[in-house]
DNA sequence: CTGAAAGCGCTTACAG
DNA sequence: CTGAAAGCGCTTACAG
């Protein structure tokens, strides 16, 4: 069944089928309400290869995820798509590998999919180089700081990581804790690991206490078992300490789970917090003292700014989304 | 940039030019060559709209997953795309809501992509109506039995939720629990929670232990809100209650904190119950006895399943994955 | 308000 | 081994 089918059935002509599908003026009410029901009836479709291909200007939106299993992205995602569908926007969501190249898939959707925009929901800077000069569609990054970008026209919204694991630092401090560990990614200058794991350098810095990364800090990745690990590694090292930062929720959460199994007590024995404010932060026992993100303004402030450099010629923008730190249970106060 | 561009540039016919970049025969190596290094100086990507358009045999295959934050799911896909990959077939992924109409979304992407097979990821049997009939290619259902469909050619690799379920009541039942609790989706017949919750009737009829749904079953949705005030509900109802199942995990998870946040112990004083097995299974605090879906056979067998009947024409099969009854902490024996 | 025609970027017989 | 031509299903000026 094509456009073609259509006109010869209806006993109209191909251009006023297509003006009737896409809603365009100019065609009689009776031309419209017979095509329309044709239409219905022969269950038609019209086929968006060909529709791409011919359409200039682009129409959708492409949002692009990194990772299968980001539980804040996840969160994000839904709060960005609702909001785009408010404003009957089309959106084509695409997921990629945690350590994939979103310039090369941003680069391959704007051609196919004829994007007006796209949305990037997390990202590693270090990949967008001199290919993004190609790129002449608006993109905004979601909770990564995008500043010191040069190429292209990139906004972002995000979370002062660094001020935020500086607080956290700070906090643990204040609660009487020395000699504290930090779990989290490793080092590389373009993650959000690494403006965190700074945060915490001038978070001991600025309360003048010292920090060891030889016996203090451990690297890991974005999970669970990842979490559980490096903690083991960390007390093995170092079992003196008495609070754990883990740089991400989902880190503390096997972080919990590895100090139970070392049969020391959360919190009484040893504190622990993380970093993100997700769903399972909420219902882990203890409840995680975390920083939470605040994802409805990084959603709605994201989609807000992809849309005015859409609609209107603007200068990029990034823009901090606030953080909170929660206080919950899983953090003792050592002065008490 | 565009094919013809190619064919100028290297001096060769668009034919020559298409058939490098489809890598077939007939064509001299030294015009491959050049066209190559044409192709990659100019950093040339075909359209794939006009590609699609152009193909008549599929070449790319869909999978759609059911639902953004489904952890089970998460597990399942990266070994589909693995398997896929493994054998250089070309995947395109893409999620629709929890409650949408995946058949509605088949029919586009079929039409659209050109595709040659697709695997469900989740499915609700109540969508597989007459629209089916209009789907060529082969389908396969991931995580829910299809054997019940009259159409089109559906295959399908899922647990047995039915004898699951009823395994975990007998489970409960042995342990010494009587007064048990269950809280689980909606009883929509085409829900797989409907399967599950057939298991636990059947459950305790094999046990001779009376089940009443009105003191002991609550339903809810797939998330940790939901199995928490669930939970709740289900304690306020009946506080006599010494184990609840939990028809997925992520509720399970929900009602470990809910149990806690009433000052009621688990397992001391509730045992608790779960289903499916995900991560988190292994990581709260207690650790959960659950029914652990094998996701790698599932991957694999539904991966393979689909590659058979896009290659050879062959009747439906309906495979059964292995499930194991996982034995954790969180389930007490009341004999002792 | 309507239809015939050109063309989007590609692939694929066809003829050489 | 190679190129010219037709055509995939659509949209969009253009002329009426």
């Amino acid at each position: 069944m094509t456009i073609k089918d259509i006109a010869e059935i209806s006993g109209y002509g191909l251009g006023t089928v297509s003006r009737v599908i896409n809603n365009k003026s100019g065609v009689s009410d009776k031309a419209r309400e017979e095509i329309l029901r044709v239409i219905k009836e022969s269950n038609y479709e019209p086929n968006s290869n060909a529709r791409l291909l011919k359409m200039r200007d682009g129409s959708v939106i492409g949002v692009i995820v990194k990772g299968n299993h980001n539980f804040l992205f996840a969160d994000i995602i839904e709060k960005v798509q609702s909001a785009f569908s408010d404003v009957k926007e089309n959106v084509i969501t695409e997921y990629i590998d945690e350590d994939g190249d979103e310039v090369e898939h941003a680069l391959r959707m704007i051609r196919d999919k004829n994007l007006k925009g796209i949305l990037f929901l997390g990202a590693n800077i270090g990949f967008f180089d001199e290919r993004m000069n190609q790129v002449d569609i608006p993109c905004v990054i979601l909770t990564t700081n995008a500043q010191s970008l040069k190429v292209g026209k990139i906004s972002s919204v995000s979370v002062n990581d660094e001020e935020a694991a500086c607080e956290m630092i700070s906090y643990l401090i204040n609660k009487g804790h020395v000699n504290i560990g930090v779990i989290g990614g490793t080092l590389s200058e373009n993650q959000i690991s690494f403006s965190r794991y700074k945060g915490c350098e001038k978070g001991f810095r600025e309360n003048q206490i010292p920090f060891r990364p030889k016996t203090n800090y451990v690297p890991c990745r974005y999970s669970m078992d990842a979490g559980y690990e490096a903690t083991k590694v960390l007390l093995d090292k170092n079992p003196n300490i008495t609070a754990i930062f883990a740089l991400s929720d989902i880190m503390a959460f096997g972080a919990i789970r590895a100090v139970n199994d070392m049969e020391i007590r959360v919190p009484e024995d040893i504190s622990i917090a993380g970093f993100d404010g997700i769903s399972i932060s909420e219902y882990c026992i203890p409840r995680l003292t975390t920083i939470r993100q605040d994802t409805a303004t990084i959603a709605s402030r994201g989609v807000n700014l992809l849309l005015k450099n859409i609609h209107y010629e603007c200068e990029s923008e990034h823009y901090r989304a606030p953080f909170s730190l929660i206080e919950a249970e899983s953090v003792i106060d050592l002065n008490r």
